[in-house]
DNA sequence: TTTTTGAATTAGAATTATTCTAAATCTTGA
DNA sequence: TCAAGATTTAGAATAATTCTAATTCAAAAA
């Protein structure tokens, strides 16, 4: 099962229909096999994935595309605003499909990356930002325990004796 | 001039004192030249440093600490909880000795990266957390102009005229 | 249609940042 | 003083990514 799924939320991407051609052309690139393929594998079949992961996918119904390919696309897709890039940490860059203002929720207990929404106005009220930034972008990511590991966590342990400190 | 001169923010660190040897022994570690001198150069010389700035300026006036000294300290104090990492894209981890709640901004025309508070209750309301979620740490990075580049930018054309987009 | 031009793809080399390893050195407590 | 273990070190190894140069491919021009 996918992050997705289990984390139960709604994907919505840039590029549900003809739009993906669309933001290629406009930056001067080709729609290519190779570069349809990757793309659905980064929004279909994984979520946030590594540039590994999406290679080793695509592979499966693509056997001959190469590693460097995959880079190649996935730089592109940046490019075009089609992915955005994923830093969580040290490791290796993750690429996410959805373009709309949201942070990323990881989980410390089982590793999983999912989406959570935020309000773009409120988020920059929060922030005590000095006069006269022009803020333009906002990457947010939340460490923690999801819902399903919380519950693990707890279900032996009556509630009292939890030694979670949620904040 | 040091990023936290140019942007006026005050440093407010974990270990204003004695509290550097505490934290260490609290994990079991020494207090060693080495590491009061790595330390104190995150500290007092750089903003963000990453680990190979970190070592340029330490052998400064220790010239023969080697670079595994340099990663070793930082790995340790950021287990000890006396510094954070900061990954603010691909590129090298850097290191943060302002262990409060606050985010990063990095001005994409300067390269500077300066620190900006929030107040992390107000955070968590902003984000659409799911039912039964433990948050425990949030990483917030904010990428735009910073004051002095925006005023730059905009003292040739008028208001009116300039393309910026706050949001 | 053929040619030309440049984009896309590729394998493998190179690079960058970081981690690992094993030896030497230093500290502390017995 | 000795033993145990922590610290430091150089250099090797690793992981992720980028670069390079050759090849293939596709669209526009002739």
């Amino acid at each position: 099962m996918s992050a997705r799924d289990k984390h139960n939320r709604q994907g919505r991407y840039a590029a549900p229909a003809g739009d993906f051609e669309d933001r290629l052309q406009a930056s001067g690139l080709r729609m290519t096999p190779h570069r349809e393929h990757v793309f659905s594998v980064v929004c279909r079949e994984l979520d946030h994935p590594t540039a590994e992961q999406v290679f080793l996918k695509a592979k499966e119904s693509m056997p001959d595309i190469s590693m460097a390919t995959v880079y190649n696309c996935l730089e592109k897709f940046v490019e075009c605003e089609l992915l955005r890039l994923v830093q969580l940490d040290r490791g290796a860059t993750r690429y996410c499909p959805n373009m709309h203002d949201h942070s990323h929720y990881y989980c410390e207990s089982c590793g999983d990356v999912f989406d959570v929404d935020f309000d773009r106005r409120k988020l920059r009220q929060v922030l005590d930002l000095p006069q006269g930034a022009i803020p333009m972008g906002y990457e947010v990511a939340v460490r923690g325990l999801c819902p399903s590991c919380r519950e693990e966590q707890t279900e032996d342990i009556s509630p009292n004796q939890s030694k979670l400190q949620p904040n």
